[in-house]
DNA sequence: CTTGTTTGCACAATCGATGGTGCAAAGACT
DNA sequence: AGTCTTTGCACCATCGATTGTGCAAACAAG
């Protein structure tokens, strides 16, 4: 082994290898030597070392002296769920594309926390940082704000940049509609046997609130206030509303929109302690899309938001000059019972 | 607004408020000023300018200084799994609990992608690496070797370093006599009728190959070839796979052992063209866990693998000096069919 | 052969933090 | 008062790349 090994290479070492100068050596490696009229044999020779030197620039130092560091920030609630784990493999591949480095990280839906991680990123000098799901997007696009860090809101909206959400409002209709009509004309859902669970005072959990209750209103003439029961996102609690009913009840509703997949895992939970019967009559409508859910033994109706084309919509949107804090909706799609959808995954290579 | 608005403060804008030197300012604020006997006086006017100008330092000098960044790195095959997005999550605490900053990227199963992924973060300069389900540990091993970057090897084993890996032979034990012992002694399973689908030549795959066929023979008495399908990973491989068998034999096998939950996605595939009856009579055993999956008309086992215990035992072998490259197996879980488990999102705070 | 222009590159400052070294002032001791 | 310690901090080189500027050599024009 050359005395390659254990240290990087620097462009002071090709400096000296190549007789050049380390500002000659860095102007060919990063592109600018035409402009800087090096000639072209000796960009070759420099290009040469390089390679067999297995030189790659340390980011740190350029990113010090030219305060772009070639990372791109996405701030999520969660990894583990499938619409934010979607979220990350569409972003990364977005900015691979742009020859730059992904750096996803997770708040946990805590405003406090998404300040610091914010600031952490800051700290590191990325170039760019996409909000995702914050449940204060306004305290972030403060501490950007302040040290001139283009950003933008995806999924739950801000007020003070662009956002890219998902229509809610349009996708709570479309959900809440598909729901009713599921059920045959000789047996037709009452108003109060369409419950919404989960969700919680978020922008996103409102505007499909307002959707649920106005297609609820049109279509069954009626929609009293206890249907709706907010229980936040974490599963355990919407399991808790689940039991109450059936404390109450004796049986769940017959129709059910739960605001996320989150939240369907609390019916999965309360499923778990009760036997099949209690769902034969059961119609699920989900604000999120999953596969294996779709093929559960009741009929589950999904929306998958359409995760491709917001981050596509919020790199639009962030390469402009001086965007507007507008809110671009982008719709969801409605997905019917028993349907595999394919997703990012399928556009990997697997020889098998 | 004061005129800390649009640039960070650095060590220098303090030194020159504080009256003190651009060092000492460093020293107060990374913590080493006890060792270079700075008065407390100093250091609390220093602390508090700091403060009130919300000082954070910028982590690529310091970065470029130290040779360390204060980032390590977790590489992924894929984000948008159920399995490899609480390995993000679960990694992420362990390295914010750390102090750090964790960097979490994907490089879609391609050795090559993978290698130069690695360098990438190496150009960060990234401080410790932990390589999860690569396809080639090795060869990221060697880039990371040669500049003396500490890693460590998750889910798929390297020979160069230390792997912390599922017991798959274990798992595929449990899971395959699960299956077996699933149906009733008086309609037993023949070896003809279970099956193996999904997963290629790596490693996991053929340990849960390697316990599914000694579990068959044993429990079974034998074990025909034809039994094992490795389809690859990509959903639609596995649905192909189903889609074959049905022409060849009108149903599918009773029993079915899957190898991930992305393979079982293929199943889903082809029960989205195939009448329910078909799987009246299937018990599918799968290693990996979904709650969805796990109340799927059919009885499905799955295998959760210790996420947590994974990565924790990696954590404590990475800070071993010299730790040897032996593989540390991890016992994963049996879940039954309908069982809804609780996971990394219970932790988060949530009031509704 | 002189003057002007272009080519090709070297020099040196800079980004912000770190840490070794040196040195004045304050205190301790004789 | 003189010497020795200790305290408290400033100075400066350094990490590796970027970039504005300067300048000699090569060449062209007159």
């Amino acid at each position: 082994m050359t005395k390659t090994s254990k240290k990087k290479a620097t462009i002071y070492d090709l400096s000296v290898l190549s007789g050049s100068s380390p500002s000659t050596v860095s102007a060919v490696l990063n592109g600018t030597w035409q402009k800087r009229r090096i000639k072209e044999s000796t960009a070759a020779l420099i290009r040469d070392l390089a390679e067999t030197h297995q030189y790659t620039a340390n980011r740190q130092a350029r990113g010090l002296r030219s305060s772009r560091s070639g990372l791109i920030g996405l701030l999520l609630p969660v990894h583990d769920n499938r619409y934010f784990s979607s979220m990350a493999q569409t972003f990364e591949a977005h900015v691979r594309s742009k020859g730059q480095c992904p750096i996803v990280v997770s708040a946990s839906r805590d405003p406090e926390e998404e300040r610091k991680t914010a600031e952490t990123l800051i700290s590191y000098s990325i170039d760019e940082l996409f909000i995702c799901g914050a449940t204060d997007p306004d305290g972030v696009h403060e501490v950007c704000e302040t040290v001139g860090l283009k950003h933008i809101n995806i999924d739950l909206p801000g007020t003070k940049v662009p956002s890219v959400i998902s229509d809610n409002y349009q996708g709570g209709r479309m959900l809440t509609e598909a729901i009713i009509r599921h059920f045959p004309a000789d047996q037709p859902l009452r108003p109060d046997e369409l419950y919404l669970f989960g969700g919680r005072d978020d922008h996103a959990s409102r505007e499909r609130i307002r959707g649920f209750r106005a297609v609820k209103r049109e279509l069954l003439g009626e929609d009293p206030d206890g249907c709706i029961q907010p229980t936040g996102y974490a599963p355990n609690n919407a399991r808790l509303a689940f039991e109450a009913f059936y404390e109450k009840h004796g049986k769940l509703p017959r129709g059910v929109f739960i605001n996320s997949s989150i939240n369907f895992e609390g019916l999965l939970r309360f499923m778990a302690g009760h036997p099949h019967e209690n769902f034969a009559d059961l119609t699920v409508g989900c604000y999120d899309y999953d596969p294996f859910a779709s093929f559960l033994p009741f009929p589950v109706i999904m929306i998958r938001q359409d995760v491709e084309g917001m981050i596509t919509k919020a790199f639009e949107v962030i390469e402009e000059g001086r965007p507007q804090p507008r809110i671009h909706l982008i719709s969801p799609e409605l997905v019917q019972p028993r349907t595999a959808l394919t997703g990012p995954l399928d556009a990997l290579k697997d020889i098998g």
